[in-house]
Order: structure tokens, then sequence, then C-alpha cells
DNA sequence: GATAAATAGTATGTAATAGAAACCAAGTGT
DNA sequence: ACACTTGGTTTCTATTACATACTATTTATC
């Protein structure tokens, strides 16, 4: 955790380039527990609030990144499944420990905003 | 890591809207390792390329969840420093996980997105 | 077989946000 | 006195997000 090195800090810059922003995470939270592929209105459905533009755009852009995969499902002409990689999988150490944060912390921020209030 | 309840929702949901964005886990990166207080322009040193406001926006929403404390300096009166409190600390773990994932994957997710281009 | 609804998106216009640059007031260094 | 640093705010513009509407294909219903 030092980032002595040029390479570690242009590791977790781009690691936060892709996962630093409103959707990413939450996306790969609509996957928990079971992490199962999901088709993209179920996915739209599941991870609620986000329009199917900016999911189309943070799709591929995980795509990309090799932590999603796009898959037209066998069978059905139209149905797209959107499966975690390999690598995607290994996402879930460290949202999990983010994820454990949110619950135990979660009332100190809450807490903490409303005396902010009170104060001036 | 089930979501099962309307409170963990809410909680990975509240905490989310804190650092899920393009500079907080950056600001707090810039603290470590050693967690030691920093000036204003020193942090915006520090995090690079950021502006003013945005980073006093941030600091502003970070100081208003308890995670980071304002303090005017004692002694010199020009003089603010921003400090983490104990529970910004706490998030020192999570934060750690992604940056571990980092250094291990970045690599991967390189490759992927070189790939990606040759594919069509 | 027509109608309606779902799937997997794209296109378009607007609203919100980010970012760059300038400005400011107070303090420090030379 | 003059330039420079600090810790911001203001203003303006460019980018991004979001809602809405639209499409083409497919499945389900009557």
């Amino acid at each position: 955790m030092t980032a002595d090195t040029e390479d570690e800090l242009w590791a977790i810059d781009m690691v936060l380039n892709q996962l630093a922003d409103k959707w990413a995470i939450r996306i790969f939270c609509a996957y928990y527990p079971d992490m199962t592929p999901i088709r993209f209105n179920e996915l739209k459905r599941r991870v609620g609030g986000i329009s199917q533009k900016i999911l189309s755009q943070q799709l591929r852009k995980l795509e990309r990144s090799g932590l999603l995969e796009r898959r037209v499902m066998p069978g059905r002409l139209l149905g797209v499944e959107y499966a975690i990689t390999p690598l995607g999988r290994t996402l879930h150490e460290p949202i999990s420990a983010l994820y454990k944060w949110a619950e135990a912390h979660a009332d100190d921020v809450r807490a903490a905003q409303a005396s902010f209030q009170t104060e001036t």
C-alpha cells in the first residue's frame, strides 16, 4: 500500500478508471451472491435506477476490460447474457470488503451526516 | 454479501454514494501509508489532476460523512489541515483490498483491453 | 393471424456535473 | 514594496448523465 513505484500508481489508476464511477460496482453487486449470468433487462431491473443507455455503455466498458463477457444465448436468437469472467470473479474479494465496511459503518456515516447539520 | 435485507441495501447504497466517484478513493490513497493530516494544496498536489473546486467539494462531502475532519491550524491563521477521522481510518482495509487487486490484476485488464481491439 | 409485450439495444434533446481559468483576501518571504 | 503561497469562490464552457422516444426482432395472447 505504499505506491512507491510507477507501476503501482499506474495500476491503481487504471483500476479506478474502470470501477470508480456511479454504476460499475453496483452492476457487480447485482450478480452476487450466485454470480450466474444475467440478461440485459434483468440486470437493469436488479441494478435499479440505471438507464438503458448508461447500462449498455457500462457493460461495453466492463467487457472491454475483460471483467464481463457478452454472449448471445444459444437457441433463442433474441437473447444476450452477460456473464462474469474468471477475472471479474476475483473482484468479489475487494468488493466484498467494501460491502462489509458498508454494513459495519453505515450507521456511523449517517450519524455524522445528521450531526453535521446541527453544527454550523 | 447477500443483500437480503432492506438495511443492507440502504447501507451499500449510501456508502457507494460517498465513495463511488472519480476522486473519493484517490483522495484517501493520497494519505497512505502514514495517514498524517495534509493541507489543502499539498493534497491537491498529491492527488494530481484535480481542480480546486472539485477538491473542496469532495472534502466537504467527506467531512459531512465523518470520514475527514477540517481543522484550522493553530498558530498560523492561514492554514487548514484535513485529517482522517477514526471512522475514515477504518476504510483503509477495503481500500487496501482494492489496491492489492489492482496490483495483482492490472496486467490482465490491460491485456484484455489490448486484445479487445484486435477482435471485432 | 393480429395485437400486445418483452428483448436488446440506438438516437435525441435536456439537465446536471466536471473542469479550466480567473479572481480574491489574507499571510509570508525577500 | 513585490511576488508568491494558501484556501478557497465565481464564472464559463465542455462533458456526462438521464429521460424519453424510437427501432427491429421475437415471443405470448386472444
